[in-house]
DNA sequence: ACAAATTTCAAACGAGCGTTTAAATTGCCC
DNA sequence: GGGCAATTTAAACGCTCGTTTGAAATTTGT
C-alpha cells in the first residue's frame, strides 16, 4: 500500500521534462541553463516558469515523474519476495531481497533512451554535494531501505548492524556507478555496462549477494 | 618507477587550493565562485586568475595536488604485493590486491579534514557528467586500474574478462561512494562511514574480495 | 639602496543567468 | 460567434559570474 501515483501533465509540459532530463543527464544540473532546455524543448523561455514555478521545481517535477513509478515497482517486488519466503514458512533469501532492489532498477534503465538519462540524472543528483537535492531523493527511497535493512538483517542475524549498514552503502554505491554508465577505461577499452542482456543484472546480483553473505 | 612529483605551490597558493578544496567538497565545483574562494581564502579576486590562470586550471590543480601522491602510493603498496607473491612463486590474493588499492584510498581520507575535503571533490568530480573533468582524473587513475585488472586477472583466470571489468566497475562505485561520505539514512540514522578505525577498511577488503572471488 | 620583477589591489567589463511582466494568441464553453 | 480563461510570446529586469586592466604595493637581486 505504499504506492504513489505521480501528476499527469500537459503535451507541452512533457515535452520540457523529456528535454530537461535528457539535458540535465548529458550535462549536468547546473550547466544546462533554462535557456538551452527551452531552446532544445521548442518552446518559450517563460513557459518553464509558467508551468513549473522555478528551476528548482522543475529539477523535482523530473526525479518524480519516473522515480515513483520505479520505487512502486522495486517496492511491489520487494513485498512479493517477503510475502512468498513468509507463506513458505522460511527467511528470505539474500539474493532474492538484492535482485528485487536491483532488477527493476537495471530493467528499467534498459527499456529506453529516455529511462537511461533519467537514471544518468538521479545518480548525478545523488552524488551532488548540495544537500537540498539529495534529501528529497533520500526522503522517497528511506521507507524501502529500510524494509531492505529490516529483511537484511532477519536474514544475516549474525552480522552485527554496523557491519550490515556498510555493506548496504556499498551496494548502494556500486549500484548507482553502474547505473550512471561512468566506467574507468581499463586498458583503454570503454565498456557500456548496462547492455541489452540480464549479464549485468545477474552478475550484480551475484556480487553484491556473495559480499552480502560473506562471514 | 610510475613515480610521478607534483609542482610545489607558494603560500598564497596553498591556501587558494585549501579554500578551493573545502568549497568545491561542500558545494561543488559549479555553485563555488571564484568570489567565494578569494573571500574566504581572504586575497584578492584576481589572485586565482593570477596564479592559476582560469578557474578550470585551478581546479585541476585542486586534483592534481593530493591525486598524484596517493597514487603513488597505491602504485608502490600494489607493487610490493605484487612482488612478494612473485618472489614465493605464487599469484597475488585477491584480497592482497584489493587492499592495496582500498588501504592507501581510506587511510588516506582518514588523516585529517583536508584530505576528507579532497575525497569528496574528487568524487563529485568523478561523478560530474561533463567529462572534460572526468577524463583528467580517469587519464591518472588508468595505469594504476590496468595493473590491477591484469593482476585480478592472473589470480582469477576462471573468470572471463567481461564479468571480471564489471566486478572492478562495482568495487570503483563502492568505493567511491563510501568515500564521499554520502549516506542512504537507513532507519533515520545517518551513519558516518569512514570512521577512525581500521574496520571500514577490513569490512570494504573482504567485501570487495567475496564479490570477485564468488564463482 | 635602488631598480626590476613579482604580487596585490580596486574597479570595471561583457556575458549569461533565472525570473517577471504585460501584451498577443489560442482554445473552449454557452 | 463572442467572452473568458489558459497559454504563448517578446522584451526587459536585476543580479552574479569569470575575467581583464592598470596602478599600487611588495619582494627580489645586486
Amino acid at each position: 500500500m505504499n504506492h504513489i501515483t505521480p501528476p499527469t501533465y500537459t503535451a507541452t509540459q512533457e515535452r520540457i521534462l523529456d528535454t530537461a532530463e535528457h539535458l540535465f543527464a548529458e550535462h549536468g544540473i547546473h550547466a544546462t541553463t533554462l535557456r538551452t532546455i527551452t531552446g532544445a524543448a521548442k518552446v518559450n523561455l517563460a513557459a518553464v516558469n509558467y508551468h513549473f514555478g522555478t528551476k528548482e521545481q522543475l529539477i523535482q517535477a523530473v526525479l518524480l515523474r519516473r522515480l515513483t513509478p520505479l520505487n512502486n515497482e522495486r517496492q511491489r517486488q520487494l513485498d512479493t519476495v517477503l510475502q512468498t519466503a513468509s507463506a513458505e514458512k522460511r527467511t528470505a533469501h539474500v539474493d532474492e531481497m538484492i535482485r528485487a532492489f536491483i532488477e527493476p532498477t537495471l530493467h528499467f534503465a534498459q527499456q529506453n533512451d529516455a529511462n537511461k538519462d533519467f537514471m544518468s540524472f538521479t545518480c548525478t543528483m545523488m552524488m551532488n554535494p548540495n544537500n537540498e537535492f539529495r534529501s528529497l531523493f533520500t526522503s522517497i527511497m528511506e521507507p524501502l531501505i529500510d524494509q531492505l535493512f529490516a529483511a537484511l538483517q532477519t536474514a544475516l542475524p549474525t552480522v552485527p548492524v554496523a557491519i550490515l549498514h556498510m555493506r548496504l552503502q556499498f551496494t548502494i554505491g556500486a549500484m548507482i556507478f553502474a547505473m550512471r554508465e561512468i566506467d574507468i577505461p581499463i586498458s583503454g577499452q570503454h565498456k557500456q555496462l548496462v547492455g541489452g542482456s540480464k549479464t549485468i543484472i545477474n552478475e550484480m546480483v551475484s556480487f553484491i549477494s556473495a559480499g552480502m553473505e560473506q562471514s
